[in-house]
DNA sequence: GCCGAGCATACATACGTATGCACACGGCGT
DNA sequence: ACGCCGTGTGCATACGTATGTATGCTCGGC
């Protein structure tokens, strides 16, 4: 019992293939009786029209690809659903695709196999070629999120220089002079441009960044827990997990422990929430964290996070935007938008100690 | 500059497309001299099949339709996570689908319109007729994690009757008496199932879970968190969200604050955790709370969740070893797998203040 | 009563790949 | 020298839909 084809119905309702496909799509060449005739022998068959053939024919799929790192990284998650959204309004599917870097060049086949209309890509790397090869290709494709140097493909992300600035500005001027930061992999534009804009803030107040204060990482919540406890413990910066007489040479050296903490991420921030609860550290009484992003849990009463609000829904929205735009006119040359954050404050930051 | 066709590297090597087609899936029958030939030709001009092409020819997509309720949900994501890793093994490709009730025919088309070799459903409501449709119509589908009581097609979930009674044990041995409970909807088989079990045992202990003590909602952490927040107020059970006249009649019938809470599952009860923090509620000190599935994040410090543990991974594994049998064989007759539940011994639960 | 206009439908074909079958070629045995 | 067989390749076609074009029909106008 295989399904039935547009050639089944039209042959119960007397009709010719060709019939049968404009008169589902109400195509007004075709009589009201012959798309009623139509309708009813499509719906006593239970013909649901073939996406393959369709597609085939029409060179289009109506799905687009979004490109994510692991699935259950929260902010992954939430871009999704308002990608989601913001994709169906124009009438396209959403296929979501993690990108193991391991295997990128079967990333770039199913992204060039004909499946997809187009792709929004969250976890392009500063270096990748990715961009460049989709660009190539014809494929229309947005980065979101994440940028390259090039000016290769249209570009969607917040300003993450001015968001970092706001978080080391907000703890300035709440007196902390003992700061560290967990930053994100320098291989990546928002933990490139958060790291830097943050550190020259801080430097222009006089408050430099020392290198054993900073660790750098993925963007996961168990690097953000690890680091913390590195922090807390004064770990120096090269100590490496599971290097263990470094850690202990270090722990001599430790300054001062950290009143504050800047995390690139909101998932980051979330771990060292985490970590500061497993070593016994109360935030914000002894330890002031800040975030970035913004995401849903952050504002769940047991983080209470303080973090710099990155307008997602408006970088989704622009995102999908521009790629209709793309797909509709495929000349277009690329376009980069660059919207601004904005600080939260929430219970997870206080004034420095020592502060007067 | 349309993308390169089988034909146009058949051109180029000098073959024909048919000829293409097989070197490049390695048939014995080509010479190994045409093979590279045809190989170089397809590099050279970048040469990716077409999905569509190849799948209109086989009547197969390799693709697998993963339905899944709120993409925001981390239960769904960690279970998106361990399929995708099963399924890449057996050769086949995730494709999630979210389910919005008020539109599932358009689920339904979309899963037979070709696209999908099969489908694991997440989401399914114990009258769905969904399963049956998708059976009715040929396509493979497993059911993970939601039951219906038909034996329609292949069911995956986990013993929800033993591992709810394993939580009801647990809280009575620790002398637990004013327990109240926050339940799933009543329409799903674990929300059915999990509040049956934790009853009976409850009352077989000769504590039975009275009405007011219980709420009942989606398996959010919104409603987890807004419902601890009426069980701590002891606002009656039929006081619904916006009767303020209700609720605060009901405030005068209040009995004794629960010391224990059991959450159908962990969403919920990270939810009610943020609730109780929000109500200043200290867990354990003066609340137990036990949840049910053991996700990635009850085990964070800042919750520390007691939990009755899913085995995800090989509910996962069990769903597309069935699913891949299913593909292979159609004509095998509905299994139903029932996998054992854990206790999951946290901080979030201690014995009752009053017990000697 | 004939012709043109306009409407409804059918015919032919394209989209890109996979596969059953026929066919050409060369080597070997007798 | 002839026929057989195995090997490598091409030919024809199928998959299901969409669309450009041709065709048949009806109706109105003169």
């Amino acid at each position: 019992m295989r399904p039935a084809t547009s050639h089944d119905v039209a042959r119960l309702a007397g009709v010719s293939q060709p019939t049968v496909s404009r008169a589902l799509r109400d195509d007004p060449r075709v009589s009201r009786d012959t798309i009623a005739r139509v309708r009813a022998a499509a719906a006593s068959l239970g013909y649901v029209p073939s996406s393959r053939g369709r597609s085939l024919s029409t060179r289009a799929t109506g799905q687009v690809a979004v490109v994510v790192g692991e699935l259950d990284n929260p902010f992954y998650m939430e871009a999704l659903e308002h990608l989601y959204g913001r994709l169906e309004a124009d009438g396209l599917r959403l296929v979501a695709l993690t990108d193991p870097p391991e295997r990128s060049s079967l990333t770039v086949e199913r992204l060039l196999d004909g499946a997809v209309d187009g792709a929004i890509v969250m976890t392009t790397l500063l270096g990748s070629d990715l961009p460049g090869q989709l660009a190539a290709r014809g494929l229309p494709t947005v980065l979101l999120n994440r940028a390259i140097d090039d000016e290769l493909v249209d570009t969607v992300e917040c300003d993450n220089r001015q968001g970092a600035g706001l978080a080391a500005a907000e703890l300035l001027a709440l007196g902390h002079r003992e700061i560290a930061a967990i930053f994100g992999p320098a291989t990546t534009s928002t933990g490139r441009d958060r790291e830097a804009a943050f550190r020259e803030v801080l430097a222009a107040g006089g408050v430099p960044l020392a290198e054993a204060r900073i660790r750098r990482g993925p963007f996961t919540h168990e690097f953000g827990r690890q680091a913390l406890g590195e922090l807390l413990a004064g770990a120096p910066a090269d100590a490496r997990r599971g290097d263990g007489a470094a850690r202990a040479a270090g722990a001599g050296s430790a300054a001062a422990r950290p009143t504050a903490v800047f995390c690139a991420n909101d998932v980051l921030a979330i771990g060292a929430l985490n970590g500061a609860k497993g070593a016994g550290v109360a935030v914000p009484e002894q330890l002031t964290v800040v975030g970035f992003d913004d995401i849903g849990m952050a504002a769940w009463e047991l983080y209470d996070l303080s973090t710099v609000r990155q307008p997602l829904a408006e970088m989704a929205a622009t995102a999908v935007r521009l790629l209709s735009e793309r797909i509709a006119d495929p000349s277009l040359s690329p376009r980069r938008q660059r919207l601004p954050a904005e600080l939260v404050r929430r219970g997870s930051h206080r004034a420095a100690p020592a502060a007067r």
